[in-house]
DNA sequence: TAGATTAAGGTCAAAGATGGTCAAAGTCAA
DNA sequence: TTGACTTTGACCATCTTTGACCTTAATCTA
């Protein structure tokens, strides 16, 4: 089991307990899990990231502290958002986490996700030239997400 | 005896005792059967592939993996038949009479045709060469209905 | 209160750990 | 002999883990 898997489970654990915002210690994390402390920067930026639906803040200094703050949104809006984010091309890393976070919304159903995924994937866009995936992803993430509505 | 043959006999093993899902390393599997590792790659792409029924998942990196999971069951005879049916291209008009078909047949719902209609439509497509689309179609296309199973 | 000290967190690149791809070489039955 | 299937291996892509070095904030201390 990775490490970052299991770090990440238990700032999902926090955010859930504490109704969507945690705050965190860097180097206590650190600790209990026996990593080095960027390795928490490390969850974080590919875990919790915007794309994601969360904020992040932090301070440093002493008494300094990370916060980490799911975004909640109406289906509705959290769609149009959605749209709005994906610009002209979109990785699939980007993509997933989008269609996740929809998914964690509310925005979208289980099924409606993996639709999305295989359609988005790199699978589906193999017969495209690989500099071409992105924008042809987009285009068909947004085009799907349009008729949803 | 084939050595793929054995490997897939182990999976398919791995497969009946688990439910239907397998985890499974790589390295490990090659090390196990005494292979390269790319043979894997290859028993899985030859006996395990959408065509066959199964979905593929898989991570790179520490704690990588490989997930081959088993689907089965009646509507879905009507889908891997048509995965079959589509071959390496398909114009749009065909892509929407199968479809149609599926939904017809109860195959899918209409949620679900929708969003397969979006993403295999001219709009979604428009990013990429006119000679292209329609692989690029099929390619989609047989990926949704795949994840659909 | 300026400067030093301490206590956080941030960045980034290297090293490590997996899996993926592709084409050449080998095997075998029709 | 040929064509389909199998076996190999060199090289590639991606994700994770680590650690050295940097920045910022709060608190002492002279």
């Amino acid at each position: 089991m990775r490490v970052s898997d299991i770090i990440a489970g238990f700032i999902d654990d926090m955010l859930n307990q504490l109704g969507g915002t945690a705050e965190l210690q860097r180097a206590e994390l650190a600790t209990r899990f026996n990593c080095v402390p960027s390795q928490i920067n490390y969850v974080i930026s590919t875990r919790f990231s915007p794309e994601h639906g969360y904020i992040v803040e932090s301070r440093r200094g002493g008494g300094g502290f990370i916060r980490i703050t799911r975004v909640e949104m109406e289906p509705e809006k959290l769609i149009m958002h959605t749209v709005n984010a994906i610009g002209d091309e979109i990785d699939i890393n980007s993509c997933s986490a989008l269609i996740a976070n929809l998914l964690q919304g509310g925005a979208i159903s289980e099924l409606q996700a993996r639709l999305m995924l295989s359609a988005t994937g790199n699978n589906a866009l193999r017969p495209a030239r690989v500099e071409q995936r992105d924008t042809l992803r987009a285009s068909i993430f947004k085009q799907m997400l349009i008729n949803t509505l």
